[in-house]
RNA sequence: GGACCGGUAGCUCAGCUGGAUAGAGCAGCUGCCUUCUAAGCAGCAGGUCAUUGGUUCGAAUCCAAUCCGGUUCACCA
């Protein structure tokens, strides 16, 4: 049990044995005591007056009193300012957490609940190579799979692939009318990319193909239109040449995009790609084939890509065996009365009760949609392994999929609605806006991979480190840093917001960085080489005696790890993780680095007796331990040295 | 238009289950390497917490309204 946790029980049977109030533990408020006053962690009394009947700081004093005097093993003193009751845990309390914690390789590790998430994440498209956005999906799925097993969880974890569809085809397509047989082998290009410039390939001449018959659709020639688009475009295009539609730039600039949009439907390759669909759908042998080879150039390209990044999954999911599931859904939901349909056969469902529209769920010619896949899905993982949440870490401009998703599968009354649950996360921005593709604003997460690691070698070197390091450990310790930079730099930020990925600043090795925290561990560990004390030795030490203020700050935070990790999992948020393995580094650096007159005040190698030697030793190794695991639950590796 | 999310230092972000003088990092300025790794440490400077009103002993935090930005409301996925 926590510290934290400790004082609110204590304070719990304080206040029902003095005020006869039964106050629930965890309702007790508890702040870590600003570093000017004495004390570790700080009692709000405020609340407590109401039945005290007395004023803060005499309801203060009673209850420091109570404290000090019925738990003396956990409390030693106390003061009282204003409604603050600053309390001053007992010495021997760190010491023995030290003790019980310092050589712990699973420290923070919580025995297992006997619960069972899946947590489905990464989720790319075949037809085009990982970008910025995938990572921040990729590195917050696996953090948060890393903190639900460190919580007591077992975790599923899962990669739904959308390996069909129109996008697909339309790399296809292009690369069947342009390729001339080219392969990763022949080009020498990874599978992914090579199907991603085919799929750009299908883009420009879509475009090209597109503006002509968008210039004689505005000048009321029509003739490249069919069937019901004719109407529409017709319509559009009387709207868009009223007088005042041309004076409201952002009516008459929607509605070109319509235009536009119709168009590009209406163009020969894009009809050619329709087709190449439905015979992927029939079955059509030499289109099933040629999916499958570009299918699986592009996942020997991701296989690449998720090894150096050290993603991995235990259960793949393909939409190619999946895009058909939820018809039998529908069907039941029609006959328990929960969907109906509509003349031309199409079934919804209705939530305007729930303040939503109707939703479609299946067309008139019977194909599903989107949201029937997914309502199908949900049950196939649910009947794979009955898990009691499933968490689906998909970017914020899907929140209203998923709020009508799990809306649907409770009025389905499917068992697995309740633990349906939409990790959002806010989209990657650049300095300049959003990643645009047809800007060419993407940015790759191969290239980006790349240009961090050797970003991550030319500051190793400008800042003459690692000098007695073999080729492969510099390898190896570029590649740690980069990959950590870049993970660490995604993480930080609380998933929910949007964040800005500067270039600039994501290759600073400074300040709040995975290579800051990096680097003090390695300092630790290049302490403890020196020192060398033997951990037999320490096992049996407990300190006696006062602590050092730094000494004491320093067990004090590291006691908040277990706390820290709740919090992440309560919270959702890997970023916590990585405030607190910042702040522990820092708190250790300056552990470290603080000097009267030249020497060390914490010095390890030249400490002023035995016992302080072996407390720092203790100390030092619960720091890098705790630092080491913090990391490792973002998916970070922590060097040796450095 | 409806729904949801956001607005904190020049920039990027913490803090938001109400609590002490609002914190980091970057950028700027001062110091600190004959002694455990200076990718570091110590310090200075930088704020109408979008605005207004309300609740409270106490509001960046809760409520309401307003302004600004974003996402979404597809028989696309």
């Amino acid at each position: 049990m926590s510290v934290v946790q400790n004082i609110r029980t204590a304070a719990a049977a304080a206040i029902k044995a003095l005020y006869e109030q039964a106050i629930p533990a965890k309702d007790i408020a508890i702040n870590t005591t600003k570093p000017e006053f004495a004390g570790e962690y700080t009692i709000l009394v405020f609340p407590f007056t109401k039945f005290s009947k007395l004023k803060p700081e005499e309801t203060g004093e009673q209850l420091g009193t109570y404290l000090t005097t019925h738990y003396p093993d956990l409390v030693a003193g106390f003061n009282v300012i204003k409604g603050f009751l600053n309390l001053e845990i007992r010495e021997q309390y760190w010491a023995q957490y030290l003790q019980q914690h310092f050589n712990n390789r699973n420290i923070g590790k919580k025995p297992a609940n006997g619960k069972k998430i899946m947590v489905e994440y990464s989720s790319p498209n075949t037809n085009k190579p990982l970008h910025l956005g995938h990572l921040r999906n990729n590195f917050l799925g696996s953090a948060i799979a890393e903190i639900l097993k460190a919580n007591g969880y077992e975790v599923i974890k899962a990669n739904l692939v959308n390996d069909r569809g129109i996008h697909i085809c339309k790399s296809m397509l292009a690369w069947q009318l342009f390729a001339h047989g080219d392969t990763p082998k022949s080009s020498g290009i990874k599978g992914d990319h090579l199907v991603g410039d085919y799929y750009v390939k299908f883009e420009g001449i879509l475009k090209e193909q597109a503006e002509p018959i968008v210039a004689r659709i505005l000048k009321n020639d029509f003739k490249d239109i069919e069937g019901t688009d004719l109407l529409k475009v017709e319509k559009l295009v009387n709207a868009f040449h009223k007088p005042e539609v041309q004076q409201d730039k952002e009516k008459s600039a929607k509605l070109l995009d319509d235009i536009k949009e119709l168009a590009r439907k209406n163009t020969e390759i894009m009809q050619q790609a329709k087709i190449m669909l439905q015979q992927w759908e029939a079955g059509n042998p030499e289109v099933r084939a040629l999916w499958n080879t570009m299918n699986s150039w592009v996942y020997e390209g991701f296989e690449q890509t998720y090894k150096r990044l050290g993603i991995t999954f235990d259960k793949m999911y393909y939409e190619s065996s999946t895009y058909l599931l939820g018809k039998d859904l529908v069907e039941e939901g029609l006959r328990k009365g929960v969907l109906f349909k509509k003349e031309d056969n199409s079934v919804w469902i209705d939530l305007t009760a729930e303040g939503l529209d109707e939703k479609l769920l299946l067309r008139g010619d019977g194909t599903s949609v989107y949201m029937t896949q997914d309502l199908g899905t949900a049950r196939l993982k649910y009947d794979d392994y009955k898990m009691d949440q499933s968490i689906y870490v998909v970017a914020d401009e899907q929140n209203h999929h998923f709020k009508v998703l799990q809306l649907i599968m409770k009025k389905l009354q499917e068992p697995s609605a309740d633990g349906i649950f939409h990790l959002s996360y806010g989209m990657v921005e650049l300095p300049h806006g959003r990643m645009k593709s047809r800007e060419g604003t993407v940015v790759d997460a191969d290239d980006l991979i790349d240009e961090m690691i050797s970003a991550s070698e030319q500051q190793t070197l400008a800042a003459g480190k690692a000098k007695d390091f073999s080729e492969d450990e510099l390898q190896g310790l570029y590649e740690m840093i980069g990959i950590g930079a870049m993970k660490f730099f995604l993480l930080r930020v609380d998933p929910k917001k949007k964040m800005v990925f500067d270039p600039k600043e994501s290759i600073d090795l400074h300040g709040f960085t995975s290579t800051f925290v990096q680097y003090a561990h390695a300092r630790i560990k290049s302490i403890l080489r020196e020192v060398d004390l033997n951990t037999d030795k320490l096992e049996g030490f407990c300190h006696k005696g006062s602590l050092l203020p730094l000494e004491k700050a320093l067990i004090v935070l590291t006691e908040q790890f277990d706390t820290v990790l709740e919090d992440a999992e309560k919270e959702m948020s890997p970023s916590v993780i990585a405030s607190y393995a910042f702040q522990l580094a820092q708190q250790f650096n300056s552990f470290y680095a603080e000097k009267v007159e030249g020497k060390y005040t914490y010095s390890i190698r030249e400490a002023e007796s035995p016992e302080k030697q072996k407390l720092r030793t203790q100390l030092a190794m619960l720091t890098a331990r705790t630092i080491e695991r913090s990391m490792k639950l973002l998916g970070i590796d922590v060097p040796e040295k450095m």
